[in-house]
DNA sequence: CGTTAGGTTGAAGAAGTTCAAAGAAAGTGG
DNA sequence: CCACTTTCTTTGAACTTCTTCAACCTAACG
């Protein structure tokens, strides 16, 4: 636990203070703040709160109202959503730098999906009557979510016409190519969810991603180093499924 | 052709002059400009130009460099992504009222889709530099639009979402739903596309749609009035499915 | 170090796609 | 307005892909 022993935690995780090194981090590291001047970035950090949450916390639950921005700090969230007959997706994974709120920003509304620490994690949030205050006030501020907003947009759009079009092997081939790209082409990295999320966000099952991964070591297009470690033998080969 | 004969066409269809009547249908018709004063429509008017096209032009194109924003005032619009093995999918119908332009608002940027009209249709567009003046001088529009991208947002995760948890018959029979709260809950409507367009927008084949609508009406929910029109007979049952 | 969650493998079955062929609707040009 | 062409729709049947279930194995975690 890293509460403070001074203070009960309360369902959604454990406030850490409120030091303005915290929160400076927060304004300055995300992109929807840090084209700002300092006075403004000052501002705004006056608005914002810390909080912390232990693996495996839900921050929001699809149903709750949602009334403020997050910006994850330090560590990793899992987005997910049920669908009408209770199945659980995967819509994306948010590291340090990355926010989430989504409607939640723009009007009185809820939640459609969940957030899920997936190890200890710090947020910084903002209410949304702050945030649309200096929305109005600083205009490039929307300018930098909407830039935002659209690239996400076309990342779910994108997936949703892979689901579709696309069979298993395509989508498992695409992700792997996709995080050799995020760890700087090297033909060696680390996948960064378990197998079992992996299903969920390829849309898929864990049996489903078990054989086809091991389809492609047997093709000679990967290796599998370790659990979690996978190893690019034959990029092109990748590239063609 | 609705071009006048002092013009020649040009490769994206017609331009049909400049009247201000066209331009403000365009700007106080449309949600992000609609709450605007007097004077900031008309400011704005000055920067559209209007466009029509004919049934089944290409107003733009994935790869295109794309400028300008797109308001739809009359007719309607086909938005479709092409996926990496070549597969049609409908991502969105746009009707009057409606924009799209999506990424090319707010950078230099590249269409990730096509934009086709289904019928003779007329465009407003502003260009991407003209909207970024009016979104830094005007800051509510921005926060207009942030909300209409989150409803997108929201929309296409959810597709997304139901793509790989539900079947088609449970995809079929929400879309059928959804017809009907649209038509002011109605027992019975038009589909608002072919039967051809519905399966690449549902995420199938034109057979499958064609045997589950079938399907539907063996068992009692539904009746196909004519080629497009259905009648909900069993709307629990439908809900149910 | 034991318990729980994640991962693998096989076999059977369900769901949807594909291909082919024929019928219906819509658009085209005289 | 008709005849023609093209596109859309339907139906059958074979086939492919993926899921499901069950059993077992392995890694992570307190």
């Amino acid at each position: 636990m890293q509460c403070n022993s001074m203070h009960s935690c309360n369902h959604h995780g454990c406030g850490i203070g409120h030091t303005s090194e915290n929160h400076r981090s927060c304004v300055s590291s995300v992109s929807i703040f840090n084209h700002l001047e300092d006075y403004q970035m000052d501002e705004i950090m006056k608005a914002i709160k810390s909080v912390s949450y232990k693996k495996g916390e839900i921050i929001y639950s699809a149903g709750d109202k949602s009334d403020s921005l997050y910006i994850v700090r330090r560590g990793r969230i899992r987005i997910y959503r049920l669908s009408e007959s209770g199945k659980e997706q995967i819509v994306r994974i948010l590291a340090s730098g990355d926010f989430t709120g989504e409607l939640a920003l723009f009007r009185e509304s809820i939640h459609e999906s969940f957030a899920e620490t997936m190890e200890d994690t710090d947020v910084c949030t903002i209410t949304r009557a702050d945030l649309q205050g200096f929305l109005l006030k600083y205009p490039s501020i929307s300018i930098k979510i909407l830039n935002e907003f659209s690239k996400r947009l076309d990342a779910a759009e994108k997936q949703a016409t892979s689901f579709v079009t696309e069979k298993v092997d395509k989508r498992v081939a695409m992700f792997l190519l996709e995080c050799m790209d995020n760890s700087s082409k090297s033909m060696e990295f680390e996948l960064p969810m378990s197998k079992k999320d992996l299903s969920s966000y390829l849309g898929t099952t864990p049996e489903t991603i078990s054989r086809k991964l091991t389809e492609f070591e047997d093709a000679g297009y990967i290796r599998q180093i370790a659990n979690r470690r996978i190893k690019v033998l034959d990029l092109e080969g990748l590239q063609l499924i």
